[in-house]
DNA sequence: TTGGTAATGATAATCATTATCATTAAATAT
DNA sequence: ATATTTAATGATAATGATTATCATTACCAA
């Protein structure tokens, strides 16, 4: 990581420092669309980095959570997944999983209004229950193409 | 469990045996409206039923998903939760935790609206990535009212 | 350049869940 | 009612994901 990262500032802004495991596993991440797990990330970048630690792969993902730059998902078969928080618009999506195989499909149909329904539904639930709601979640569950056959 | 119980036949139909620990879950199970976590399962009954196991527990819960009685979630805090499949029509809800101690909250706001709106994109979905859909899941994160200050 | 301190990696611990297997107990035939 | 068959149970131990501890390393501000 010899040139400043985009990132760089927004770690440091956070008090937390610009190290090689973090940047390599933000690069990682933002470019990929699958929704990795520790283990898949640690896989991945410990062939390029072989100092990487899977501890530390966990304390990072955690981290950038905190901070607002992942998401993590628990889709039921275990282990979490994270998945870098585009800031484009158009990236919004849910999720389609494969109770078989785990196999994860992003999609985007009707996210307007679905958006628009969990606006409206947040504003209500916020007031009715005095809850601060900071994130949602939405999935379909069911057998892919190859595991219904 | 002297009286033939009304899930009896279900689980004979199904099968499996009618036996002291699956009575004693699925009633439990029925008469809380709670979310509960195998281990607070194993505790409340425990007490009643000092031969019951954990593992048989575990092994109740995972029988009874998979006979569509219960629903399970994975709320991101570790453990799975069940959750009684209530056959009322009214009783159909969705999830507001609290991400900082863990509270679950069911809300029925606009779930006719949400219930539409997962119709249509079930299909969509299905079409365009031929998956069968056989579950869905909605869910608000934040922070409860005692968490929040 | 250096010193304070956060980040790292290794080892071991924890926590939820699952596998194994001998024993027990439903359901069914006698 | 009793014996028989076989699924269900419970104990022990294993697994797999995640977290705690702590000595060492490496950011980065002075």
């Amino acid at each position: 990581m010899p040139r400043p990262h985009k990132w760089q500032h927004r770690l440091q802004g956070h008090g937390s420092r610009w190290t090689v495991p973090r940047g390599a596993i933000l690069n990682h991440l933002s470019r990929t669309s699958k929704h990795m797990s520790a283990k898949e990330v640690y896989t991945a970048l410990h062939k390029i980095y072989p100092a990487l630690g899977l501890i530390t792969v966990y304390r990072t993902l955690d981290l950038l959570v905190r901070m607002g730059l992942l998401y993590k998902f628990s889709f039921g078969t275990g282990e979490s997944r994270y998945e870098f928080k585009s800031d484009t618009e158009d990236s919004h999506h849910h999720h389609l999983i494969c109770t078989k195989c785990g196999k994860i499909l992003d999609y985007t149909d009707y996210v307007d209004e679905e958006l628009e329904l969990i606006k409206k539904t947040e504003e209500a639930l916020a007031t009715k229950h005095s809850f601060c709601i900071t994130d949602h979640n939405i999935e379909f569950y069911g057998l892919c193409d190859k595991c219904k056959s």
